[in-house]
DNA sequence: CTTCCTGCAAACCTTTTGCATGCCT
DNA sequence: AGGCATGCAAAAGGTTTGCAGGAAG
């Protein structure tokens, strides 16, 4: 797969094992935000040796090589982080403050927003995070 | 001071202990993003026998009635919050991923982006929180 | 042989909570 | 008296680290 997590660690010379092999796939492919406890279980079902801090060790490689993103989703969870391989289209994570439901925008917005940084700061934007707390459909029509 | 914290507390019939004039505010006045360890340091100056469990709880309480926003600010400093009065004009937080300089950018894209959640999602958007990674001018040139 | 990855367990740090005390109404 | 607010200390919860063993180059 092209722009995987693995290609892009293989393309930066990291040393590719095979745990990492296993979180990097996983990040890429389960689909939703995972945090380190969930990578920790799902990895687990492949490779029944991945420990805890090999998971957290791996997610701050992949960090510092600024390959995903942590999230924090407005601590609907406490103080868990969630991850997701850097996006390739901008977007905005919007949570229910009530249900905890997360959905995702696509938006012109944040390269909008990198500009106006650009333009008015002389900052040089790297990466975006636009987290909103919001009322869902459902919560509103359910009091 | 009008809209200031206490006044806000006030209107809703929030219970003003002293410690908690002491710690709203702090935060009224400080100017920046402080953490719970920084308003216990400085809350201890005023009122020495300030704990920390009741910084915690006071900032819930905030919290809870959408008077201040909670920030990490993209993890620059660990697993510490920052919170800052909820801003009467939207903002966004640029911060330096380099030397960890913080600055606020007042910009019109939360309001175009809450409409954009709102026309899009059918989300109600309640508060928009936007963290930029960048690199400052001067990091930039001082390699 | 040297370097780096890993497991394990302990340490860390911030935040939260249970309980007893005390203040305010 | 009743209802919160508070101090204190312990717990909780997620994340990090020191160290020894091992795999990879």
């Amino acid at each position: 797969m092209a722009h995987s997590l693995i290609d892009s660690l293989e393309a930066r010379g990291v040393r590719l094992t095979r745990q990492r092999r296993v979180l990097a796939d996983i990040l890429d492919n389960v689909g939703r935000h995972v945090n380190a406890q969930d990578l920790l279980t799902i990895g687990k079902q492949r490779d029944s040796s991945i420990n805890r801090a090999t998971v957290y060790r791996t997610l701050r490689l992949l960090k510092q090589e600024g390959l995903i993103d942590e999230l924090d989703l407005l601590h609907f969870e406490g103080e868990k982080h969630f991850y997701e391989p850097r996006p390739r289209a901008s977007h905005v994570h919007v949570g229910c403050g009530r249900c905890g439901a997360v959905v995702e925008l696509e938006s012109g917005v944040p390269e909008v927003l990198a500009a106006e940084v650009r333009d008015r700061t002389g900052f040089e934007p790297d990466s975006i995070r636009i987290e909103v707390r919001a009322i869902c459909p459902t919560c509103r029509n359910t009091p």
